[in-house]
RNA sequence: GCUGCUGUAGCUCAGAGGUAGAGCACUCCCUUGGUAAGGGAGAGGUCGAGAGUUCAAUUCUCUCCAGCAGCACCA
């Protein structure tokens, strides 16, 4: 048999005979390897310890110790010890697909009743004693025509259709985790001990469809995340509660923000407080537009279906539209609207109005858009998925080569806004041409060159996601990741020479003629709806001084301040902070507690000394120590801090 | 929309086939207290909506509505 050279991370190289395995390449350099093995690095690629090696290759032998191979092979071990437990626990189950997902896996399973709690404290005990027995992990390459007699044999019909939609090419490999076997790419660990088995926990079941497709059969998911040790997984599990402390729902109750009730799912009741967050938002987003060259437009909420029918969103999201009919006795016929679920349609009007010329593009024009989308029950969530939402919308009306500069001008506003909001770590996405779509592949071309190049001019790097872009058009999505790590695709920018065309929107051109405009759909935020949810969240509820609905509370520790109180409320108000004050008959300890808990960022407490000495103490939301400060120093800091950031 | 779960006081939740309970919040009284809950009393509910079974339903069954988790969707 030949010889084959090995490349060590060292740099070492030893010939082998072809076909050696990485298990008896560990057990050759030393026991403890061995034993400590849970796959290898060949060529770069994760490799089972069991698969062979056939030419002239680098090799790394993994441990424990490196994190990403060994978080893969834990989770994926547990996929399939958790598809043998269940199977152990009822044989009449048919095992599906159980990928590595962030933090864990799942395991997709056809079963008539559903999973219940206990059951998963039960599959979680029975994968337990599966780790402790320590079975060997075993795997072949089969023939095609024998794994799929051999699933249809034992009744697993979704293996069957897996295997049919294996390229042929690739080869059809098993894997066994002691007598319990599985189709599976691989790789995996040596034996079922090698999973830790005091750092995993199972975590919810949920319907999901097989192969994603929703009209296709319902399976029931489980859900696990695994660590590689007990701590990883305390730490992850404390991360899911700080989560769920931030949860905007709750916030916003605890905050006295919004509320939502079941006569109008999906849409907000913005309570004074979240009122107040939100017009400052609005404000700032106001200035900034101007100050950008956008013109502040708004039109109608409710829009005859004709315009509907003529943009082309009557076709292809009359679904998903509000549709109003009148049916007056004085009308001749019913009247069909819709609400409009989207600005674009209604910005062409605008533009339509009068003649354009050449000097008058680009045309930014921007609306705070209201719009109503009938989403599927199952998407709402919060205030971040609503049928109620207003969009901080903007179309900018340009030649073909304005896409660039616009683009890069925009990215630019963008960039400025998020970092004024407090996010700094934010990327941006080019979806390029899909599959299905309209134009020409040198039109195409030309646009995705052009916001790439924006990208550039704008000094921002993107990915590429190939074929998501729109159908009339390439888009930059611009997503932000919060303090928690979770990431929010917000801003958009998007080409489309469809809609001006559809609408017949022209402008004269320098030579005289006729041309049609290109728009580009953008917004920054989103919506205010999600935004604001997104704040919150990231705050934790503990907004930036500006953007706080009660930015000062004045807490009076003896009704002998009342007076003094009412004196600086009215003091900061002038100032421009908003101010309210807490003359209630409790103890001071009673007030702090509670508007730390409604997120005041700022406690301004007044005893006997305040009083006389014309003081305040400043407690800062957070933090234990207080300052005694004179009424009007504190003032002037505040109003600083109170003034939103492009007026600084 | 699909699968599963949930719906009891403003909030968080307990409860049982015989028309309901706690803590916090609320109102009043006492207390004027120095930085995350001072004490007492009181008031507050068509038990998500509708239908069915039953002598009797908030409790059991069905339908609907809404919410939660996930999937699908997100112009």
């Amino acid at each position: 048999m030949a010889d084959i050279f090995l490349t060590f991370p060292d740099g070492s190289q030893r010939n082998f005979a072809q076909g050696i395995t990485p298990a008896e390449v560990a057990a050759g350099i030393s026991t403890s390897l061995a034993k400590k093995a849970i796959s290898a690095q060949v060529n770069g690629e994760h490799w089972d310890l069991q698969w062979p090696i056939e030419s002239d290759s680098s090799i790394a032998i993994n441990t424990m110790k490196d994190e990403a191979p060994a978080l893969e092979l834990v989770r994926h071990d547990l996929a399939h010890i958790m598809a043998r437990a269940v199977q152990e626990l009822w044989p009449d189950v048919k095992v599906t697909i159980g990928p590595v997902i962030q933090h864990g896996w799942y395991y997709d399973f056809d079963r008539a009743e559903p999973f219940t709690p206990e059951d998963l404290g039960l599959i979680e005990k029975k994968m337990k004693d599966i780790i402790n027995l320590r079975d060997e992990v075993k795997t072949e390459v089969w023939p095609r025509e024998k794994a799929i007699a051999h699933y249809r044999e034992t009744g697993e019909p979704y293996k069957v259709e897996l295997i049919e939609s294996i390229p042929g090419d690739e080869p059809i490999r098993m894997y066994w985790h002691g007598a319990w076997q599985d189709l599976c790419r691989g790789p995996h660990l040596q034996h079922t001990g090698q999973v830790p088995g005091d750092a995993f926990k199972l975590m919810s079941v949920a319907g999901a469809y097989w192969r994603g497709d929703s009209s296709r059969a319902m399976l029931q998911r489980i859900y696990g995340v695994a660590f590689r040790n007990k701590e990883d997984l305390r730490k992850h599990l404390n991360m899911l509660e700080e989560a769920a402390k931030r949860d905007h729902r709750k916030l916003g109750r605890e905050m006295e923000l919004f509320h939502m009730q079941e006569e109008a799912p999906g849409q907000v009741f913005w309570h004074p407080n979240g009122w107040k967050v939100y017009t400052t938002l609005q404000d700032y987003m106001r200035r900034m537009q101007e100050r950008d060259g956008y013109v502040e437009v708004n039109t109608p909420q409710l829009v005859n279906r004709k315009l509907w029918e003529e943009s082309g969103h009557w076709d292809k999201y009359q679904e998903n539209m509000f549709i109003v009919e009148v049916d007056e006795d004085h009308a001749r016929e019913k009247a069909i609207n819709a609400l409009k679920p989207m600005n674009c349609p209604c910005h062409v009007q605008v533009f339509n109005q009068g003649l354009k010329s050449y000097r008058d593009l680009p045309l930014r024009m921007a609306e705070f858009g209201s719009c109503a989308r009938y989403e599927p029950s199952g998407a709402l969530h919060g205030i971040m998925r609503v049928r109620g939402f207003t969009q901080d919308d903007g179309h900018i009306f340009c030649a073909e080569d304005q896409i660039t500069p616009e683009t890069a001008k925009f990215i630019a506003f963008l960039a400025r806004i998020y970092a004024d909001l407090g996010f700094h770590d934010w990327t941006i996405k080019l979806s390029t041409r899909p599959e299905q779509r309209i134009g020409s592949d040198e039109t195409w071309d030309s646009m995705e060159t052009a916001l790439g190049e924006a990208c550039n001019a704008a000094g921002y790097e993107f990915e590429i996601l190939e074929g998501e872009g729109a159908f009339y058009g390439p888009k930059l999505e611009f997503t932000l990741t919060d303090a928690i790590g979770r990431n929010w695709q917000c801003g958009t920018l998007q080409v489309d020479a469809n809609l001006p065309e559809r609408l017949d929107a022209s402008f004269i051109g320098a030579d005289g003629a006729k041309h049609r405009p290109v728009m580009l759909h953008r917004a920054c935020l989103g919506s205010f709806e999600r935004f604001i949810g997104i704040l919150i969240e990231e705050h934790a509820g503990k907004l930036p001084f500006w953007l706080a609905p009660r930015q000062v509370v004045v807490a009076t520790i003896v009704s002998e301040a009342d007076d003094y109180a009412r004196e600086v409320v009215e003091t900061l108000k002038a100032a421009g902070v908003r101010a309210e004050a807490d003359l209630r008959n409790e103890k001071i300890n009673y007030k702090v507690r509670e508007h730390s808990v409604g997120k005041v960022p700022v406690i301004l407490a007044l005893g006997h000394r305040e009083v006389e000495e014309r003081t305040v103490t400043l407690r800062r939301l957070g933090e234990k120590q207080t300052r005694v400060l004179e009424l009007d120093a504190v003032a002037a800091e505040l109003a600083g801090e109170a003034l939103p950031p492009d007026l600084r």
